[in-house]
DNA sequence: AGCTTTACTGACCAAAAGGTCAATTACTAA
DNA sequence: TTAGTAATTGACCTTTTGGTCAGTAAAGCT
């Protein structure tokens, strides 16, 4: 498919040792933070000798980095071409279905990047900058269009935005206290659905939407 | 006032310096974390030698579980004293609108607390299990109960506590992550009520509930 | 096969971590 | 006063940290 024409030995297991030592970092920067994780531990992790992944990456620094690009590589923010013509109670209502799906069966990414926004986030800071705002801008955009028709009540775009991301991100990011409060050792099957549906109510009533019909999937 | 009758010079200075250490500490772990955060920085900031602080508090785990309990020995969970006959809108507005304000203007208690249930709260735990868990299951109670007499509608009263508790922590926890997509250096007198607003507008409406007229206070 | 170059890693290092302790300095009470 | 006790802390210790580096192994190339 590309022009990769020889596999190259090398390469391949560069790229092999470069995954584990990327999974094993992301797991225990997740777990326990930038500086809670040392890097014997990851090394110890991925089984690779610690001077293998200095090598790779240069730093602790690097490495982290590393961790995060590959994260934001893969990374949806979800709404994708909305425009002003689509349904608002469908999207949203896909938008925070997709999201408590997130929080609840992969929370990793979203502890991390928690982890990294409470410290102020020093490393995405730059991609806050040139992705988010700027799509948030345009979401913005769309939400306020339907304000304007008169398609769903007029509340500030940007909370509005907040109001979704954290209370589905607080079902990753705040888990411990979540299930500790509920009394619960880890989400369950009817779990995903019964936050869905609570926080669905509450928002999508809360400006003025109904709860869509749900379609097969 | 109390039965204290000399003051005891050593105890004061100890309480002061004890005061001075905490402090200190608790800037220090919520900007930082409490892998972050080392004994010599603490005592760098209290301006005071490590070997005190190491004297008054045992060891680095020690100082942190000092700094929780004194975070939790002032803090207020709200929703005291709701009953059944209370009217909802007025509880729950009153009740998001002061989580709002705290959130704004003290971050930094709500930033420690968090970065603890990231780590999955092993300092918490046990806090959650003999307080947060029973104060919840009494507020559920009264939810369900005004659900039950058609005050409000019926969502599952969990979750619109954590609603209400992501909405709101959201601006302190998340601080920077708001202040880099609103393009803002820090929040303004105007932000609180802002927030209020739309958090309030999204959550009342979305359980049924009219937004109270404003009490002058 | 042999030569070059890149990939790798065990051994090592300085700095910083949390923590101990013996010596010194306050206080207190008689 | 002063003896006795508790408070304080500078010096020191061990372990771990992130990071370097010289030497070895492994491809790649002709």
């Amino acid at each position: 498919m590309t022009t990769q024409i020889k596999p190259n030995k090398k390469e391949v297991t560069r790229e092999k040792n470069q995954k584990l030592i990327l999974d094993a970092a992301e797991q225990l920067f997740s777990q326990l933070g930038y500086d809670g994780a040392s890097m014997s531990m990851v090394a110890k992790e991925a089984q690779v000798p610690k001077a293998n992944i200095l090598y790779y990456f240069k730093s602790k620094d690097g490495l982290y980095e590393s961790v995060i690009d590959r994260i934001i590589a893969n990374w949806n923010l979800g709404l994708d071409n909305v425009t002003i013509n689509d349904d608002p109670a469908t999207v949203l209502y896909n938008y925070i279905k997709s999201k408590v799906i997130l929080a609840v069966e992969q929370p990793m990414q979203s502890r991390l990047f928690a982890s990294e926004i409470l410290r102020g986030a020093p490393y995405l800071q730059n991609y806050f900058r040139t992705n988010t705002r700027p799509w948030v801008k345009q979401k913005v955009d769309v939400l306020q269009a339907w304000m304007d028709a008169d398609k769903m009540d007029k509340v500030d775009p940007y909370h509005l935005l907040f109001t979704i991301w954290s209370t589905t991100q607080y079902y990753a990011d705040f888990q411990a206290e979540v299930l500790l409060v509920m009394n619960k050792l880890e989400y369950d099957e009817t779990d995903v659905a019964q936050i869905t549906q609570s926080i669905t109510h509450i928002i999508l009533k809360g400006i003025g939407l109904k709860i869509p019909e749900q379609s097969e999937n």
